[in-house]
DNA sequence: TTGAAAGCGATACCAT
DNA sequence: ATGGTATCGCTTTCAA
């Protein structure tokens, strides 16, 4: 930082009026005359005065940020979540700062560190894929800083949570391709040891259940989502023309558009011989040929309720304000596109 | 903030020290005894103390922060750069804020500011696509706040610029299509006043004339690169028979993919009736069928280098560093893939 | 209506 | 090797 930038100092001795006055006038103190107000404010403007909002908070023990923690920014899930988040935030003139980790342990403990040092306000977090322990959340659990958690959450941990209805998902995506005449759908999950994969697993069995479909295990295949995994995956499962399902459910769309990519490339046809459901409407199922039916989560508004609940955790100062906590569990909407759609509409 | 939080003064007196000493012990200042250093070190892991960053950042008048200000997060270019950015900031021990301006200028203007107010030590931007006057960026130049910008750069502002040779990028990419036996070749490009496109327009001129193809004004087609518009115009440029193109070199691949996408519709082959490039090297060109040709920008590497020369302005403390300034510029590789390949490998 | 002064937490100069 | 103290810029209580 420069020596240059301008203080309430200076614009008090170029008023000859004192720091006080300047500060009450800055933020428009009804006890500051009218008159001291308009002078003190046209004197910012001209000396080109912008507050130094680190010593306001360290003066005021707020600093008027959320902390927002994920694995990764640029899915299109975790973007629209931080975009709710930034916009709610904005609202109520809360900054935040975004975080990513890239599901490195060492870095996700050293960015919770820094987000503690900076002493943000709250903290918006998505847990990484392999978070096992806590702790981190405890820095700000034990000092009675607010957490939100969304989407991924610990079952075990008492904090305040916001998910999208993953068994739901996991149900309407079932049912849809039983109600296409599917009999034998593959599923292809992340790890069970994530709510969200477990939830999408649940719907899946109870869709299976309600329309008396035995579930078969050797039908669900769980493995890391990405791209090289499910080609992978899809080759071993679509070439077995024995027990070759006629369907699959993806618990993402990377690993549902993989598997569309190898049914073409094995000549088997998407959806007549081989329908598929993906998980989370990325823009890329559109891109994809035929197009990929997926479970929407509302991502946006996802962002802006956790930071709703968050921001009322912030303001409601009371001690122990970090409990009770609900989980927030938002609807899902099953999109049909091509990938499933056996008969046309 | 809760008043539970640790500081060096709870430190001290759990020690029966001076706060200076707890102060120096806990960064390791060889004048404190060596024994002194351990205990308070112990202590202060015992006692859960965190830095109060806030309260350094305003005695040393330097946060070890840098901002970071793009329209959106969420595209490969985008979050690929902001990746480097943080590697490298993180390497160096600085964090990094990330903003969004989703375009807006008033937003945008408020993320300078409250970046500015923040005392962030450098600040990294991609102008918005709107961004007219450079006045915000005054707030940070008069004030001798480093600046680098990449991508998108003013030709007139002088700050040190990254950018890719975009030139270059526009040069192969249409050479290519020509050595594919291509003779009229449209060009969907972005608003002619950001640089990024006029030299990708300059490239795609230059190869025209290296190989004797008179550049037809006609081809050229400059509006807002998202898919709505592409699709729009795609089609009226496929539909009319008499003058289609035998390929086109599209800015961006969300336009490249739009296009190919039209072409399927309206029964055009692509690569044989049409051959399409794009730009950017998004992971979506992989999932369009036929699958993507086009431009690699490295945009990790920018974000890298944009932080580096950052850092080296930061470091090199004198009034003044912020000039002069060259612009450095990035090479970029041609990406071939099915959507130009008439003659398979 | 305005001003003086203490204090937020960490740091570094000056003493000892 | 350690301690006392002023300081960063802003806010707020108390006094005038």
């Amino acid at each position: 930082m420069s020596k240059s930038v301008i203080t309430i100092y200076d614009i008090a001795r170029s008023l000859g009026i004192s720091p006080s006055t300047v500060s009450r006038a800055l933020k428009d103190d009804s006890i500051i005359s009218i008159e001291t107000r308009k002078k003190v404010k046209q004197t910012a403007r001209e000396m080109g005065y912008q507050p130094n909002s680190i010593a306001s908070s360290l003066r005021n023990k707020k600093t008027l940020t959320i902390g927002v923690i994920t694995h990764r920014i640029d899915r299109h899930f975790q973007s629209n979540a931080i975009s709710g988040i930034q916009d709610k935030a904005h609202e109520h003139g809360y900054n935040i700062i975004i975080c990513q980790t890239n599901d490195d342990p060492t870095r996700e403990l050293k960015q919770f560190q820094a987000l503690f040092s900076s002493r943000i306000d709250g903290l918006i977090s998505q847990l990484s894929m392999y978070t096992r322990d806590y702790e981190h959340f405890n820095l700000f659990l034990e000092n009675d800083i607010p957490v939100v958690l969304f989407d991924r959450v610990p079952r075990d941990l008492d904090v305040q949570k916001v998910v999208s209805d993953d068994v739901a998902g996991g149900y309407k995506a079932t049912e849809h391709l039983i109600l296409q005449g599917c009999r034998r759908i593959a599923h292809f999950t992340g790890a069970l040891s994530l709510n969200i994969y477990e939830d999408r697993l649940k719907g899946y069995k109870a869709a299976l259940e309600k329309y008396q479909i035995p579930f078969d295990p050797e039908l669900v295949h769980e493995f890391y989502l990405n791209t090289d995994n499910s080609w992978e995956v899809a080759r071993k499962v679509l070439k077995d023309k024995k027990n070759r399902p006629d369907s699959i459910f993806a618990a993402n769309d990377t690993s549902a558009i993989a598997s569309i990519q190898v049914a073409k490339e094995l000549g088997i046809g998407v959806p007549s011989e081989l329908a598929v459901v993906g998980y989370a409407n990325d823009p890329s199922g559109l891109i994809v040929s035929p197009t990929l039916s997926t479970v929407d989560q509302s991502s946006y508004r996802m962002g802006q309720i956790a930071t709703e609940l968050l921001l009322k955790q912030i303001d409601s100062n009371k001690p122990g304000r970090n409990r009770p906590h609900r989980t927030k569990v938002l609807p899902v909407e099953l999109i049909i596109r091509e990938s499933s759609s056996r008969r046309l509409p």
